[in-house]
RNA sequence: GGUCCAGUAGCUCAGUUGGAUAGAGCAACAGCCUUCUAAGCUGUCGGUCGCAGGUUCGAAUCCUGCCUGGAUCACCA
């Protein structure tokens, strides 16, 4: 990279001027503010004490050593202790040149060869998928490919909450109230169904504790005591001990549940390498626990339960087995994570867990160390914040979710009653039309989500739809489209781009688009670190932006000079590679025509 | 109460390891289609970067205190 170059350079002319011996990479080198002439600039006010002279001074003698000894600088202007450099065209035309032709430009080998494991989606079966969910398999999807695409070898994971007593309130109220009752017959998605159960398993619940509570029961007792809680729990026992007829419910509702969550992926493009079920994993955990409880890592209490004592890491106590020797929610993860280790022997493990989860995923990592997993340190949390509706959270049982399939469906309208208004179906077939409607709502509803910094709380307003102007998907999936059609047309007239070095003089937004595809390789590697496609996402829309400016602003087939169309649409093939790969990193994908 | 996270334009969000005059989009207003796609472009309007101190050549960014919002501290998952 040539800032790398630079920062060598600078530290030459420190040690060759001041007699000052700087490290290379402590050398700052930042982008140059688009106010002032200049592709980097070099701040020395930092190393003033140094070189004993005033700031323009000692920035004039640095540019002038750094104009003598590296070639790809032009030249350079100083303002105040800020040294703007400017890197040659030939330098950029070069750079474009090297890689028009080249595939898959910015791809990476890394890593040591171990697969970096990814668990991400993880539904309850006991309702459809919402706007938090959404968020959830985006961000892991999407952080999956990232860290393919920056070389590493990636396994998707997902773990299916499918037991517990969330789902027997399900089946339960299945039993009583939907029985005969089928997604087929209803003519909704299995997911929905099953939903729809445990909503009326809900409210049938919430009843009965009312009547307790004009009873003169306490709340806390009417709830633990409510027929219908009692049906449930005895449910799930008779589901551990392999009742038969139950068995038989969990595995026909769950199925209903899978097609549902299928169809949901389908259309938002998940998939996975490998599903795990807690139904299969969720006594892993016991073992790991009594073996540390053999080695004296863990305690018992008196009345048979097994605790680990965190207080040395200044958190509290952590209950792993109850007094009755079942597992809890920690224990099942414990297993999980070993049996993940031993499945892939991973140089990462990575959850994308909702962030009230952070204090979960720090115990983790602590009774694993302390249970000798050296491989405890390679687990690491994605932790991502939640979507709040305008009202607050969301919440299933208030009915206030946002459904993904509704968001979805409601989209891919939008998007086709504005596709109509603008005119842009003419000439497309059925099929075509629909499969542009699903890439532009699709586009917009993952750009809108993945734009944003994974670790912090976002706002979806259901009254104002998602826009498909502006800092949106769509309006990145539109500069791909025209520059495609500028290729083609430049085709028809046998205009072609070229690798050839553009030597004529270079436009100001040239430059800046330059500057940006040049930078492309360590955003997906900066975005591969900080497992954050929000980094790809702001990113690529600057480049569309810029893009756009240009466009506008020049025609690039009615310009005389032929070398300078065919570097022209050099520079935008390259832009239109460098979009559509970003956007497939964010799972978005492009249209040559919109 | 303890711990963690967040607070930037009316709204939704960017803001690189501390750097120059804090940026986009939406909304509002005014322009631009006989020219490669107007889902676009140009311009106007909009800021006490939660508040108060501190660190330094320099702070939205680092430190301390406070305010506000959220999460969490379950024998729920």
């Amino acid at each position: 990279m040539i800032q790398d170059k630079l920062q060598k350079h600078i530290a030459e002319a420190l040690l060759a001027l001041y007699s000052t011996n700087v490290k290379q990479e402590n050398i700052i080198i930042q982008q140059t503010r688009k106010d002032f002439e200049g592709d980097y600039t070099f701040n020395v006010f930092p190393y003033l004490k140094f070189a004993g002279e005033k700031p323009e001074a000692c920035a004039e003698k640095i540019g002038g050593y750094l104009l003598k000894n590296v070639d790809s600088v032009a030249s350079f202007n100083v303002i105040k202790g800020f040294l703007n450099i400017v890197i040659a065209d030939h330098f950029w035309a070069g750079f474009l040149a090297d890689h028009v032709n080249s595939k898959n430009f910015g791809n990476q080998v890394a890593g040591d060869g171990k697969p970096v494991v990814i668990e991400f989606s993880s539904p309850n079966t006991n309702k459809p998928l919402h706007l938090g969910h959404v968020r959830n398999n985006l961000l892991g999807w999407s952080v999956a490919e990232i860290l393919k695409f920056a070389g590493h070898k990636v396994v998707k994971v997902n773990l299916v909450n499918d037991r517990g007593i969330h789902i027997c309130k399900s089946m339960l109220a299945w039993k009583k109230w939907f029985e005969g009752k089928s997604p087929e017959s209803e003519n909704i998605k299995g997911d929905k169904l099953v939903g729809d159960c445990y909503v009326r398993f809900d409210r049938e619940m919430k009843k009965e504790v009312e009547s307790l509570v004009a009873a003169g029961k306490s709340k806390e007792e009417a709830e633990k005591q409510s027929p219908l809680i009692s049906e449930a729990r005895q449910m799930l026992k008779d589901w551990e001990n392999g009742d038969a007829e139950v068995l038989r419910l969990w595995t026909e509702m769950n199925g209903w549940v899978y097609n549902g969550f299928d169809k949901t992926y389908e259309r938002m493009g998940i998939d996975f390498d490998k599903i795990y079920y807690e139904s299969d994993t969720f006594l892993l955990g016991k073992a790991i626990v009594e073996d540390g409880l053999r080695q004296g890592i863990l305690f018992k209490k008196d009345d048979g339960s097994v605790w680990a004592d965190l207080s040395d890491e200044g958190l509290d106590e952590k209950l792993l087995l109850r007094a009755d020797g079942t597992s809890v929610y920690i224990t099942q993860d414990l297993g999980t994570a070993q049996l993940r280790h031993d499945d892939f022997d991973p140089s990462k493990l990575l959850y994308v867990v909702g962030n009230e989860q952070n204090y979960h995923f720090d115990v983790l990592r602590i009774i694993l160390q302390k249970l000798g997993r050296k491989w405890a340190r390679d687990i690491f949390h994605i932790s991502y914040g939640m979507v709040e509706l305008p009202e607050g959270k969301m919440k299933s049982r208030e009915g206030t979710v946002v459904d993904a399939d509704d968001l979805m469906e409601q989209m891919h309208q939008t998007a086709e009653a504005m596709a109509r208004e603008l005119g842009k179906v003419e000439g497309l077939t059925d099929a075509e039309a629909y499969d542009l409607f699903e890439m532009i709502s699709q586009g917009a509803l993952k750009f809108f989500i993945l734009r944003v910094d994974p670790k912090k709380n976002m706002l979806f307003n259901p009254e104002e739809s998602i826009d498909f102007n502006g800092h949106t998907g769509p309006f990145i999936q539109y500069t791909h489209a025209r520059i495609q059609s500028l290729l083609k047309k430049a085709a028809e007239k046998n205009i072609e781009h070229t690798e050839q070095l553009y030597k004529g003089e270079m436009h100001l937004k040239e430059r800046e688009i330059i500057k940006l595809l040049y930078v492309y390789q360590g955003v997906v590697a900066d975005a591969a670190e900080s497992y954050s496609p929000a980094l790809i996402a702001n990113y690529v829309y600057e480049l569309a932006k810029e893009y756009n400016q240009f466009y506008q602003e020049v025609n690039i087939l009615k310009e005389q000079n032929i070398e300078k169309v065919r570097f022209r649409l050099s520079l935008s093939r390259l832009t239109a590679n460098v979009i559509r790969s970003a956007m497939h990193l964010l799972g978005i994908s492009v249209p040559d025509k919109m």
